[in-house]
DNA sequence: AGGCAATTAGGACGGATGTGCTACTTGACT
DNA sequence: AGTCAAGTAGCACATCCGTCCTAATTGCCT
């Protein structure tokens, strides 16, 4: 199972993949940045299971590009997941035959449940409703342990593993746990990747 | 082209003006000076290419009219400009997708730097405090060369070796090659410890 | 009492990272 | 012409990192 998500927004991208990963375990999920990054990735897959697409990303005229993209993969699902609510982006989404458009403001279970009928062949507009308030770094840091707060911190400050294990006094094989553990929840594979979510979280 | 700035303060809205126009010379500036020139402003230019916007003008309550405002001008990149560095306001800016923060403290070219980074997508926040203390360590990014400038960047956006080289079109190796030599400039031997000394440089 | 999450510790393994070499090209400055 | 800095590309080696295992202890909740 292939997914390919579309998104300019590091930190976004990493919590969307996050969902997707929850939803499909097995996944192998693709990222690209901007217009050329996608091109680049469907030449290499041609038929991927499913395509989230922000609208605004470097290279991207959604008046244009979204209908060669739509031509290019008549069978693949293509969710816009999208910060842009404007209205006309959205009829033409719908005018070319995206399956689904989605806000990036909706709640992430709602987005998952998006994406899941898309996938199954709805199609759908789910537009940001009344809330708003979701605080990103409070759902994430909320997901951490003390300790993994702990550690976060130190590797934030640029520390490895073993300088880590001697501040705090621990085994340097129990600051991984708490590290992998971390960057589980983070939905990261590297500490740097962990960095730069938690300091564009404004976490201290 | 059209920008319009936000501010009750006319000699830096004259700065601001003045530093827009050597960057877009054939911009169309608008000015409002309150929040109902600013509704005016926008009724009039429904899809201004730039917003700049101070957070304490008359009439405009950040905590509830800056998602207005970002509600109703989905596509245009709202770059805030404000004295005020309360970190609530900040991250509620965030939060409702406001493009990019900006002290009115930074230097002239840096605020020109980051108007531009704004426009062309990125999501940065930048405020004095970091620059006061980057006088010191500005010498150390100014010791690093464009390219390493660039792999930096992308370092900090959390991008692996492998990543880098995609992105930039570039061989793994030769990456390598700019992230060590970075590395020495900047004193480090960890691609973290270089994050946490960029990003508390105000790098962005 | 039993279950469960958190914390601690360790082993094994693959992959990523960082450094130290060599080597070529290009442009700028002398 | 010569030099030098920057950028490009590759190889080798040691180390670090991140994941997947097992296993023990603690405290909290049912």
């Amino acid at each position: 199972m292939q997914i390919v998500v579309v998104d300019d927004h590091p930190i976004f991208r990493d919590g969307l993949s996050q969902i997707l990963r929850s939803l499909f375990v097995d996944a192998e999920i693709m990222y690209a940045g901007d217009y050329g990054q996608l091109q680049s990735a469907i030449k290499d897959n041609p038929q991927p299971d499913l395509i989230t697409l922000d609208l605004v990303i470097p290279g991207f005229d959604w008046r244009t590009d979204m209908l060669k993209l739509r031509r290019s993969l008549t069978l693949t699902p293509i969710a816009i997941v999208s910060m842009v609510q404007n209205d006309e982006a959205i009829t033409c989404a719908m005018d070319v035959g995206i399956n689904g458009f989605v806000s990036k403001g909706v709640q992430p279970d709602l987005l998952a449940d998006s994406i899941l009928q898309i996938m199954e062949g709805e199609t759908l507009v789910r537009r940001a409703g009344d809330i708003l308030s979701s605080n990103d770094e409070s759902n994430l840091l909320a997901k951490l342990t003390a300790r993994q707060i702990d550690v976060l911190r130190l590797i934030c400050k640029g520390m490895s593993n073993k300088e880590i294990a001697r501040e705090l006094d621990l085994s340097p094989f129990t600051v991984r746990i708490h590290v992998s553990a971390l960057f589980k929840s983070l939905g990261v594979s590297s500490r740097t990747s962990a960095v730069a979510i938690a300091t564009a979280s404004g976490f201290s």
